[in-house]
DNA sequence: AGCACGCCGACT
DNA sequence: GTCGGCGTGCTC
């Protein structure tokens, strides 16, 4: 239960400055509660803090200085407090940065924010005019609603000089309300879609977990268009019926407008949305209005599990094997995880929803740690695909090409019979590699250690490391050779300009999220397709995020074999996820589908079981092979990453490291590198990576603690943590 | 994070 | 003599 403070007792808060301690303060007049928002005076300036509890009492007690004010929001609560306190503990994370998460709203200090509105009086003006009189009617037709004067204007189809005209005439009353309203309510008993079967065993088997009213998590899987979105939008609902809040977080900005339009569906109203698209105004009312109650359901990003919730009773995790969950940025923490611990402190339910949950997620399951429910018909008449591969052995390539002879007669007859085809390659822009043929010179990035991409829309060539781009050079910027650079290797520009050859007559689209600039243009354009305004779609890995295509009937899989070597250890689950959801894509209305996979190397483990189906098998070997080398999930990893502008001083840290690692040998772990980062430079900055690996149970924070705590990395040299790497290299 | 203090090089 | 570089340290 949160403390009460009276006025000149001392107080700990936790300001958002980077501090890494408590600072003492005295209360405020009036007191104040623990987990209250404060304003603080620390120097010459105010910043934002909260009270975190008792004070400590080792300040000079002459320098403490008072609380300069209580903000108008409501207090943190204790589970939130929690929450951040083992999300900071678990990520090695200053509690201060964790408190920047959670605050992450403008005008927190500012007190309800108001606006004017305006209301109709009794009395007319004595002229009255045509303009003034749609005024009035406006504001009868839309009864007492307090409207803005823009809103107002813009109703009556007038400028804004006749309402102001109408206020001097005492016709309008201009009025203060507060600007942050509560988001309409959701009737959780309005659209609901008939369930399958099965769809409302499973809805049935996750509105009986919220019933028992504590923590617990469920995996639900099933494959594409088996309805995992109706089902758990049937859980949100039994949430919303007991007066709890509900949050859905999706892995993708570009998904969350359809999602929204599906859920105004269900519900008759929109959930607040938070993500960083959104503005500065709807996050201040979102932020508030979470933290008061006054809204029922979040749709939102990773960071969206940082909100004040005054009483969140299920989290939904959509897609959670996608990667983009993990944060490697900042705070490196990993969403699907640190949803289950908020739901374990808030006595809520958590919902991981996935066609190929993360092999994590699937071990829990098996160990009975979390639930399991399956759907496995596709939903309506809507079968899976038939899957082949293309051995890309027996096939006869021309030089340049990408698309086999096997695969190209396949769209051929697709669309013959007026269906869409999707050919899959998850590169973006014309070419991997511009090499020069005078010298063998490669393109490269400045700044970065990464291989310039050429992009033909743009006609320029990009980093897709930082984003720089150049303009394509006519001479080799090494051997001054002019006319001599190629582009080598395919992307998905370059499979259209092939596509758009071989098939002249066919409208040609290509999904790639560098050519949008907007997260809307991006939708519309998604709908247009699916609305059938392209043959043959050309996407990345965009593609595989849940968008619905009901006219496609094919998808070819340019290069299968990407993703499957290299040194990653999670390379394999996650071409396995990608080829089955990007198969899952064909065939999804009523028209059978068939999805092509052209591969060197047919027999390979993963290849073969897209092929069969086997999920269980290939999870099963997966598991296995992880178990018997001590990795994720049988085993505990942590990143270090070490960066600055001079290459010496990052590896002569990385060195001492290495060499003084003492702490990590105690509790049996094992520390590899220094070695040169995946991208070894990055804006200009050189990185450096060590690899930290333990057993399962191994206190590894601690030791992490321990072991970094004995140096004091000085000038630009910046060293990051990331503990449960997604990627080891 | 800011902002001060502080101790060494090129300017009016 | 002083302006100013940014290294080190403090903020309750």
């Amino acid at each position: 239960m949160a403390e009460f403070y009276h006025e000149g007792d001392l107080v700990a808060v936790l300001t958002t400055q980077p501090l890494d301690r408590l600072l003492d303060y005295r209360a405020p007049e009036g007191g104040c509660w623990q987990g209250a928002h404060v304003e603080v005076p620390l120097g010459p300036r105010r910043v934002l803090g909260v009270v975190w509890g008792p004070g400590q009492g080792d300040f000079d007690p002459a320098k403490v200085r008072p609380v300069g004010r209580v903000l108008e929001v409501a207090p943190m609560r204790e589970e939130l407090r929690q929450f951040l306190i083992r999300v900071a503990d678990y990520t090695l994370t200053p509690l201060s940065a964790m408190l920047r998460l959670a605050t992450r709203a403008p005008g927190l200090g500012e007190g309800p924010a108001l606006r004017m509105v305006y209301r109709l009086d009794e009395a007319r003006p004595a002229r009255m005019t045509e303009a003034r009189e749609r005024v009035i009617e406006a504001m009868q037709t839309f009864g007492g609603a307090a409207l803005t004067l823009g809103e107002l204007a813009q109703a009556a189809g007038v400028g804004t000089g006749v309402v102001k005209g109408l206020v001097q005439a005492g016709t309008l009353r201009e009025e203060a309300a507060p600007r942050d309203l509560p988001y309409p309510r959701l009737d959780p008993d309005l659209g609901g879609v008939t369930l399958t079967g099965e769809q409302a065993e499973a809805a049935g088997t996750l509105s009986a977990a919220l019933h028992s009213g504590g923590f617990g998590t469920t995996l639900l899987q099933g494959v594409t268009g088996s309805g995992k979105t109706e089902v758990y939008l049937e859980a949100v609902a039994e949430c919303l019926r007991q007066g709890r809040q509900a949050l859905v977080l999706l892995p993708e900005i570009a998904l969350t407008g359809a999602f929204l339009a599906r859920v105004e569906q269900r519900f008759g109203a929109r959930p607040g949305e938070w993500h960083s698209g959104i503005t500065l105004t709807e996050r201040r009312r979102l932020w508030k209005m979470v933290a008061e109650g006054g809204v029922q359901l979040v749709v939102g990003a990773r960071s969206a599990l940082f909100l004040p919730f005054r009483d969140l009773g299920l989290v939904v995790v959509d897609e959670e094997h996608d990667t983009s969950y993990k944060q490697e940025e900042g705070v490196f923490y990993n969403a699907r995880d640190m949803a289950v611990l908020r739901a374990s402190l808030t006595g809520a339910q958590a919902v991981l929803a996935s066609a190929t949950p993360s092999l994590e997620t699937w071990v829990n399951a098996q160990a009975g740690k979390y639930g399991r429910v399956l759907l496995a018909d596709r939903f309506g008449a809507a079968v899976m695909p038939r899957m082949r591969a293309i051995d890309m052995r027996a096939e006869e390539m021309g030089a340049g090409s990408w698309v086999s002879p096997t695969l190209r007669r396949a769209v051929a007859a697709r669309l013959e019979k007026g269906e869409q085809a999707l050919l899959f390659l998850n590169r973006r822009g014309y070419a991997p590699v511009t090499l020069c043929r005078a010298c063998g010179h490669q393109i490269g990035c400045d700044h970065c250690d990464a291989r310039m991409v050429e992009h033909r829309f743009l006609k320029r060539l990009m980093c897709h490391q930082c984003g720089a781009t150049r303009p394509v050079p006519d001479a080799c910027p090494a051997c001054g050779a002019e006319g001599k650079l190629a582009p080598v290797g395919p992307g998905v520009e370059r499979l259209a300009e092939e596509v758009t050859a071989a098939f002249p007559d066919a409208r040609v689209s290509v999904l790639s999220s560098d050519l949008f600039g907007s997260a809307r243009a991006l939708k519309e354009h998604i709908e247009g397709i699916a609305g059938g305004a392209a043959d043959i779609i050309i996407g990345t890995q965009l593609v595989a995020k849940g968008h619905n295509f009901p006219l496609l009937t094919l998808v070819g899989v340019i290069d299968a074999d990407l993703g499957l070597q290299g040194s990653d250890l999670r390379a394999a689950e996650r071409t396995f996820q990608l080829m089955r959801q990007v198969a899952g894509r064909a065939g999804r209305a009523e028209a059978p589908g068939e999805a092509l996979l052209q591969t060197f190397q047919p027999e390979h483990p993963v290849i073969r079981a897209i092929l069969s189906g086997d999920e269980e098998g290939f999870w099963k070997a997966e598991a296995e092979s992880r178990h018997a080398a001590c990795v994720p999930p049988f085993g505990r990893m942590a990143g270090i990453i070490l960066s600055s502008p001079d290459l010496q001083a990052v590896f002569d840290l990385g060195m001492a490291l290495a060499r003084n690692a003492e702490p990590l040998r105690r509790i049996g772990a094992e520390v590899w590198g220094p070695a040169a980062a995946p991208i070894a430079r990055i804006r200009g900055r050189h990185r450096v990576r060590l690899l930290v690996k333990a057993e399962k149970g191994a206190p590894l924070q601690a030791a992490l603690a321990d072991w970094l705590g004995q140096f004091r990395p000085k000038g630009d040299l910046r060293v990051a943590i990331d503990v449960d790497p997604q990627s080891f290299l």
